[in-house]
Parts: structure tokens; C-alpha cells; sequence
DNA sequence: GCCGTTTTCGGCCCGACTGTTTTCAGTCG
């Protein structure tokens, strides 16, 4: 089992005890576990074997012996034993808003109820209203939640959410009687897939400001209006939650409601060891419940908020507990790639394969936007579906890229197109033969037909990284988020060929991939594997990927000098030939 | 189940909201 079946696997166990009414410390032990695991940088199978496991915080010997045993048999008696002694239906009514482990519990054991639908049954029946500590209201809740449920996803793609929020943020912002606002949650986190959209004003009048929240265009249904609070449902079916605080309160809301949770929890910890509290409301100098103004610590700003806990400013895309407090402790944190220090995409398609532009009106938004540098690297052949470029297609791309490049010279423009291609990486090695590649500027490496065999898979891309006239590898996991899973790949090994090959990899920036993972980056950057923040444009609109890219790339600490595509393009061919240098071609 | 410049045992983040209660349990973020 590798990393993220054996995190499931623990997560489960966490959510089969709360079903069972255990210790919430111990649940939360193995959910804790479990997101540690997912964030894991190397082979789990590997830190097992070396016997590390126990280093990790928050994995003690009870946790190290079931992983032990998850890694090397792919099975765990004690989970098995557990999912028997409950019905799977269960899981799936937790999911149900409002209903949490204590009170599934309670209706599977007092009227028998085992699944969303004989949840629904019993509602309608009227059983669970007569229930002990329910009533008429929880029941008709229970219904509208299961039919939401039913309606609404409940995750969403982040470039779905960005583009929800911003029309809302802008609207807030010229609000008269809004002070400051801003989006927070996983939003703001730049998280890659989002549930809800969080915003936090300040204001004297938060009564006009939820008023003018709840009667913007574009909404479907008015969840709840409170005093402080207001809950959206937009036409796009995403939820978003308004928080209206004073001016005071806005920084320790702002950052209590960015999250994420787990760093808020060490965020509180660090308060409590300072015999401060920090709540949403502030950090105040006592630890009991308070928010008296007398207690409070100026924080006009996060920044200010970090400083009074020892921290340096921590950006929002790195609050995750993900080692940032490390970081921030020493002042080390660092600063992060901007989406505009990007001067070009080394992996986009054009009318010659897929893509549904001509090289020619690629060229012209491009100039428009200011960029550098655009690569065209369409598909090989074998992705016959995208209109893959044999030898021969290729050969006249490069000749149609080479006029286009001397007409832009002719005119002055520093803009240069880049010739060329995705190749895909077969069974037996890559699509075209090495003598073609070789005349491109850009080579992109890219799985696109995975075998079911993580070791091959793995192997196909080891070799990859090993050819000389590679540059990159493209989309390493093969994701769509919220649609397909990775496929099976030993992403360490493929990290490490990298590292040995100089060989940079991608950070497709189209937003159904988002490939590599930010959790992975760290691995890569500590072992001097560079990234390339690719748009895989298929069309004028996707060269607006970088900025979601670059976001990513902050995501996973990524630095500027740790992105190729912030190279001005003398120095990006510097690079791109370095790889290549001393290399002879040989001939197919 | 984990963990230790308050602790090897006794803690483990915090507050709002809701509904069902008559002081609080459960859920959520």
C-alpha cells in the first residue's frame, strides 16, 4: 500500500471510532495521522524500511504498527474487524450537514437506520422526530439537507471558486460601508479544490453590508441572515458564508476564519504557552474566555498577530501545519513566486494538434500580454485522438515557427515562440526518435496512456527523465481533480530520477490538474529539482492559467529561482541546453 | 492515540449556532 490508500485507510479507522462513540483525542489522533502521511514528501514504504516511522510527530507505536502492517501486507485486521461491526451506510450519513458521529450513532442504533435512504424513510415516516433529543425541526432539517445533498456537489475546483468570489469581493469592496474586506478559507489558502467561499468585512453597519450581500445578482437561495453572519447559495451551486466584524476584530477574523484549521490549532497552542488566547475576536492577555477590550493586544494586521506568537508572517497558501511554523520561528520564511514574475509556458498546444488556435493568433495575444516566451509543443502521434504531429508535421511546425520567430524579429518584438512537443512516453520509450527531438527547443515528457502496474508506470518515466533531450516531465500523477484519480506512479523515484537527470518537472496549471501537487514540492525543491509552471494551453483563454499556476507554486514554497519560467529567454536557453550539452545526436 | 521548558499521567483549540432543553449536547468551521 503506498502513501495515501494507507492515510485513507487511517482516516477510516478515525471515523469508525467516532461512530463508535470513542475518545475524541484518539479519533483525532488517527485523522491527524492521517493527514501527516498524505503530506508525506517520500516513500512511506521506504521510511518504513529505514524504521523512521516513529520520528514523525504525532505517530506513536499503536500508529506505526498499523502502518507497519498496512505497508507491507496491504491489509489490517483491526480496520476489517472494525468495518464489520458497522454498516458502510453509516459514512455516508456523516455527510449528511448536521449530522455528526454521536447522533448517526443514535439513529442507527434506536430505529435501525443504516443509509441516506432509510434515513429518509424514517424522516418521512415521522420516526425521527419522535426520537429523544430530536424533534420536528431536526427531522424536516435532516430532509432539506439530504435533498442538498443531492443537488449540489460539494466540492468545487478553485479556479471555479475564484471566479465565483471575485465579482463578490470587487462588490464588497465598493460598498460604502464596508472598512476592509477580504476572502479567507481554503479560497484564500489557494487550496486546488474548495467546499464553501469564505469572506470577512469590517464594518460600523454590518446590517447594511449582509443586507447588500444577501441581495447581490447571481444567487439562487438565501441560506441564513443572522447579525453577523450570512450564508449564500450562488447560482453556481457554491456556497458563501459572509462574516461582518469590527474594524478591531478584522485581523484575528481574517485569520481565524483563512484557517486552516490545523494551523489555527498550533496558532492557539502558541497563545496558551504565552498566557495569551487568541480567538476570532482577538488575542487577548489572559487565558480565560474573554473579550474585554481592556485585555486586548493591538493587532491592526496578521503580521501583527505572528509577531506577538514569535512568528514571522506566515502567506495564506502555507497555513496548513505543513512546517510552516518551522519556518516561521527561524524568520525563514520564504518569499514566494509571484504569477508575475512568469514570462512565458513551456507546454501549450495549438490547431496543430488539439489546441484550437493558429500559431499566429497565439503569437498575437501573447505579444499583448507582454510575455517573453511561449512554447508550442503539440502532441506526438501516438495521441492520435489530439492529432499527433508525426516527424514530418513536426518538421514543417518548426519551419512555420522559425518564419514566425524572424518576422518578429524583423519587427522588433523580444517575443519568441518556442518550437516544440508533448511527447508521449510509451511502453517502450518515447514517441518520436531522439534525432527529431533533439532539433526542438522545448521537450515535454508526458504519460498519457498509463499501464495499471504502478512499477511500470514508474519506470516509463524514470526513463523519461534519463533521455538527454527531455527537458521536462509533464502532468507526473495524471489527475483531474474531482474526475479521475492519479494513476499509479512511484512519484519519489520519479522525483529522484529527476534530481539526478537535471531534469525540471511541471506544474500543469490547467485548473483540472494542478500536477504536480503542491504537498510534493518540498521533496522536489530540497533535492534541486526545478519546476515549470505550464499553462497546457489549448486555447487564448488558458494562457490565464499562470496566475492559478503560480498560486500553486506558492502553495508548495516554491521560490522564483526555483521556477524556469521566470528566466528571462537568453538565460532560459542557457538552461534549456544545459541538459543537452555534450550530448551527440544519434540518429533513430 | 499522542505527548512532555508546567506533565510519563492527564491533559489534548475555540466559539457560535441550533434545537431541544430548562442548562446543555451535538455539530460546524
Amino acid at each position: 500500500m503506498d502513501k495515501d490508500a494507507v492515510a485513507a485507510a487511517l482516516a477510516e479507522i478515525g471515523t469508525l471510532l467516532e461512530l463508535k462513540g470513542e475518545n475524541p483525542f484518539k479519533t483525532r489522533a488517527y485523522h491527524n495521522a492521517a493527514r501527516t502521511l498524505e503530506g508525506l514528501a517520500e516513500p512511506l514504504g521506504k521510511l518504513v524500511e529505514e524504521g523512521r516511522l516513529g520520528g514523525i510527530k504525532g505517530i506513536g507505536e499503536a500508529l506505526q504498527d498499523k502502518i507497519q502492517t498496512l505497508v507491507r501486507t496491504g491489509r489490517l485486521p483491526y480496520l476489517e474487524e472494525l468495518r464489520a461491526s458497522l454498516p458502510a451506510g453509516l459514512l455516508a450519513m456523516l455527510e449528511v450537514q448536521g449530522l455528526g458521529p454521536k447522533k448517526v450513532r443514535k439513529l442507527h442504533e434506536e430505529l435501525g437506520v443504516d443509509s441516506i435512504e432509510s434515513l429518509e424513510s424514517a424522516c418521512v415516516a415521522g420516526r425521527v422526530a419522535a426520537l429523544d433529543g430530536f424533534g420536528e425541526k431536526s427531522q424536516s432539517r435532516i430532509l432539506e439537507a439530504i435533498a442538498f445533498k443531492r443537488q449540489f456537489a460539494s466540492k468545487h475546483r478553485l479556479v471555479d471558486a475564484l471566479a465565483a468570489a471575485e465579482p463578490i469581493l470587487a462588490a464588497l469592496r465598493e460598498h460604502p460601508d464596508v472598512t476592509r474586506c477580504s476572502a479567507a478559507g481554503s479560497l484564500r489558502r489557494w487550496k486546488e479544490v474548495i467546499g464553501d467561499i469564505d469572506f470577512v468585512a469590517s464594518s460600523r453597519r454590518p446590517g447594511e453590508v449582509l443586507g447588500f450581500f444577501v441581495a447581490l445578482p447571481g444567487i439562487q437561495t438565501v441560506l441564513a441572515r443572522g447579525e453577523t453572519k450570512a450564508s449564500i447559495i450562488l447560482e453556481c451551486g457554491i456556497q458563501a458564508d459572509l462574516r461582518v466584524v469590527s474594524d478591531d476584530e478584522f485581523a484575528s477574523a481574517l485569520a481565524y476564519f483563512t484557517g486552516s484549521k490545523e494551523h489555527n490549532i498550533v496558532m492557539r497552542q502558541r497563545a496558551i504557552a504565552r498566557g495569551l488566547r487568541l480567538n476570532e475576536y482577538g488575542l487577548f492577555r489572559s487565558t480565560e474566555e474573554t473579550r474585554d477590550p481592556a485585555l486586548r493586544v493591538e493587532c491592526r494586521t496578521e503580521e501583527d498577530i505572528f509577531r506577538e506568537l514569535g512568528l514571522h508572517d506566515v502567506p495564506p497558501e502555507l497555513r496548513e501545519d505543513h512546517g510552516e511554523f518551522a519556518l516561521a520561528e527561524k524568520h525563514a520564511v520564504p518569499r514566494l513566486v509571484e504569477w508575475t514574475d512568469l514570462r512565458g509556458s513551456l507546454h501549450n498546444h495549438s490547431n496543430w494538434s488539439d489546441g484550437r488556435d493558429a500559431l499566429e493568433a497565439i503569437v498575437a495575444h501573447a505579444l499583448g500580454l507582454g510575455l517573453s516566451y511561449w512554447a508550442i509543443t503539440d502532441h506526438s502521434r501516438a495521441s492520435v485522438q489530439a492529432h499527433g504531429l508525426d516527424p514530418a508535421r513536426l518538421q514543417r511546425q518548426i519551419a512555420e515557427i522559425e518564419a514566425i520567430n524572424q518576422r518578429l524579429s524583423d519587427q522588433g518584438e523580444s517575443l519568441r515562440l518556442l518550437s516544440g512537443v508533448e511527447v508521449d512516453v510509451l511502453k517502450d520509450g518515447l514517441d518520436l526518435p531522439d534525432d527529431l527531438l533533439a532539433r526542438l527547443d522545448v521537450v515535454v515528457a508526458s504519460l498519457h496512456v498509463p499501464s495499471g502496474d504502478e512499477s511500470e508506470n514508474t519506470r516509463r518515466l524514470v526513463a523519461a527523465a534519463s533521455n538527454p533531450w527531455v527537458h521536462m516531465i509533464g502532468h507526473p500523477t495524471g489527475r483531474l481533480l474531482l474526475e479521475r484519480d492519479a494513476y499509479k506512479v512511484n512519484l519519489g523515484a520519479v522525483i529522484e530520477a529527476c534530481a539526478q537527470t537535471g531534469t525540471w518537472i511541471e506544474l500543469n496549471a490547467s485548473p483540472y490538474r494542478l500536477d504536480l501537487d503542491w504537498r510534493l514540492w518540498a521533496r522536489a525543491r530540497a533535492l534541486g529539482v526545478r519546476c515549470v509552471i505550464n499553462c497546457d494551453a489549448h486555447r487564448l483563454e488558458h494562457f490565464d492559467f499562470l496566475r492559478l499556476g503560480a498560486g500553486i507554486a506558492r502553495k508548495g514554497g516554491l521560490r522564483r529561482d526555483d521556477v524556469v519560467n521566470t528566466m528571462t529567454l537568453a538565460r532560459l536557453r542557457e538552461a534549456l541546453a544545459s541538459k543537452r550539452r555534450g550530448m551527440e545526436i544519434r540518429p533513430s
